[in-house]
DNA sequence: TATCATTGTGTTGAAAATACGCATTAAAAT
DNA sequence: ATTTTAATGCGTATTTTCAACACAATGATA
C-alpha cells in the first residue's frame, strides 16, 4: 500500500525533524463575493474538517514554519500572516477523539500513542487573495477548500474556538491598522474596500465618511483609470502606496473601529 | 554535593514529567514609588539576569503552569495573568550563549546537549500588588528581585524583547481594559491611579480630565476616609467595584488611551 | 435623450476629548 | 494662631473628532 508507505516515512520525518509538543494551526483569511472566508482541510476517510495546520523543524524559525505551512496550503508567499494565541489546554481535543480522528489514517498503535499526545498549538491568521490562492490538501486530508466564516461547521480539535478568536483579533487589529494589502486585487475601487471592511467587522459603514477617513491616512493612491462594466458611475481605482501603507502598519495609527 | 544531586533530580523531573520544547516566560510588573518594576533572576554564579520562567507538566494546562511558576516566584495567586506573544525564533540566545550559560550550573555534557537544545517560549505578562510579593529564585538562581523598568540591564536570552513587547501589549490594553485592581493596594487614591496610568504608559496626563473619566466608568467607589498624613489637602481613597471592574474587563470598554 | 442607481464631495450638528479656572483643604511655615 | 503653600475636587470653555445627511456628477441602460 503505497499510501501508508508514506505515511511511515511521514511519521518518521516528524519524529526525527520537527520538535516535539509544538504545533502550528492556521487560520487563512480570504476574500470572495462580499464573503469572508476560512480554508479547511477534510480529515481523510472522515467528513470531518479542521484548520491547516503545521510542525516546526529543528533548525527552523516558528514564523519560518508558518509561513511554509501556508504556502503548502495556498501556494502563496509574501502574505500578511500574524500570530494571535498560543492554545496549551489539555482538553483541546473535545468534540471528538484525538485518538480516533488520528486511527482513521490507519496508523499502528504504537504510532498513535506518541501521535496523540497533548500539543501546545501555536495559531496565526493569514490574509490572503483568494484568487490567487490554490487550496491543496495534505497527506492526513483528502480535500482544501473555502468556507464562509458565517457556514464554518463543527470542526475537529478547538478548531471553532481558534477560528472565533482570530477573528476577533483581526477585527480588533482593524482599529489600529491599515488591512487589505494582501486581500485585494492590486488595483481596487473604494466600494471594495469598505465591503471588505464591513464583511471583516460584520457591519456597515457609511459610505462617505468610510472614504473620506481612508483617503485621509495617505495610504491609497488614486489611479487615472475607473472600473468600467458594471451599471451607474464608474467608480476610481485605487492602489495602496506600500510605503504609506507599511509605515501606518508599524506605526499603529488609529483606524476605523 | 547537596546542589548537584538536586540538580540531577531537577533535570531527571523535567524530562519525564514535562513537554519537551515548550518553555513558559514571566514578564511580572510590580508598581512601587511612582516606578514601574520588573521581576528579574540573577542566573546562578554569574551576574547576568533573566526573566522568571517555567514548564508544562503533561497534565496541566498551560495557563495553569505560568500560575503556577509565578506563584513560586512571588507566593501570590488570584492574579492578573495574560498571555501576549510566543517568541519562537532559533536564534533567541543572541547575546549570551546558551550553553556556555547552562553550563555554568554544572550539568554534565550530556544533559547540557538536550536541555541547550531550542525551545519555543510562551510570554505572560502579569500584574502584582508589590508589596505582597514575596520574590524568591529557584533552583537555576541566586536572587530575585525587583528593577525598575527603565534600568533593566542586558538579559540572557532574548528577555529583553519580551519585556518590551509585553509592556507593549500592556499599553495597549490600557486603551480598551481598566488596570489597577492587581497593581493597587485595596485602598488607594485618585493620584495614585493616575500614576500608575502614567508610568505604564509613560506619559503625563491632565489630572482633572482623568478623574471624570475614571469616574465615569464607574468601576471605583469613593470611600468616606482620606488619606492623611501627606502635606496639602487630603485626597479621598477609592476601591475598586469588583463587579463592575470585571465587567469593564469583560466588555472591553474604551479607556485612557 | 431621459432614467436610474451609484459614486464623489461637501456641510452640519452632536459628542467626545482636551484645555483650563478657581474655590477648597490640610499640613507646614511663620 | 495665622498665613502660606501646594495639592485636591469640581466646574466650564474650547477644540477636535465622529456620525448623519444633502446634493451634484457620472455612465450604463432603457
Amino acid at each position: 500500500m503505497e499510501y501508508q508507505k508514506e505515511l511511515k516515512r511521514l511519521i518518521f520525518d516528524l519524529k526525527t525533524n520537527y520538535l516535539p509538543s509544538v504545533s502550528i494551526d492556521l487560520v487563512i483569511f480570504g476574500f470572495h463575493d462580499g464573503q469572508l472566508k476560512v480554508l479547511l482541510l477534510r480529515w481523510k476517510t472522515t467528513d470531518k474538517w479542521c484548520l491547516p495546520g503545521g510542525r516546526i523543524r529543528h533548525e527552523e524559525n516558528m514564523e519560518a514554519a508558518a509561513y511554509r505551512s501556508l504556502r503548502e496550503r495556498t501556494g502563496l508567499s509574501e502574505i500578511f500572516l500574524q500570530q494571535f494565541h498560543t492554545f496549551g489546554d489539555v482538553d483541546r481535543y473535545t468534540h471528538f477523539s484525538r485518538h480516533d480522528t488520528l486511527s482513521k489514517l490507519g496508523l499502528p498503535e504504537e504510532d498513535l500513542k506518541e501521535f496523540a499526545s497533548r500539543d501546545v498549538s501555536v495559531g496565526y491568521y493569514a490574509l490572503v487573495e483568494f484568487a490567487g490562492a490554490t487550496p491543496t490538501p495534505d497527506l492526513f486530508t483528502d480535500e482544501c477548500c473555502w468556507w464562509d466564516i458565517d457556514q464554518i461547521p463543527l470542526l475537529l480539535f478547538d478548531h471553532n474556538d481558534m477560528i472565533t478568536l482570530a477573528l476577533k483579533t483581526l477585527r480588533r487589529q482593524l482599529s489600529y491598522q491599515p488591512i487589505g494589502y494582501n486581500l485585494l486585487p492590486d488595483k481596487f475601487t473604494m466600494p471594495d474596500l469598505q465591503q471588505l471592511y464591513e464583511t471583516i467587522l460584520g457591519q456597515s459603514l457609511d459610505r462617505r465618511n468610510f472614504q473620506k477617513r481612508m483617503l485621509g491616512y495617505g495610504i491609497l493612491e488614486r489611479l487615472e483609470e475607473r472600473k468600467t462594466g458594471g451599471a451607474h458611475k464608474a467608480p476610481y481605482l485605487y492602489r495602496f502606496n506600500k510605503e504609506n501603507y507599511e509605515k501606518a502598519l508599524r506605526d499603529e495609527i488609529l483606524f476605523v473601529g
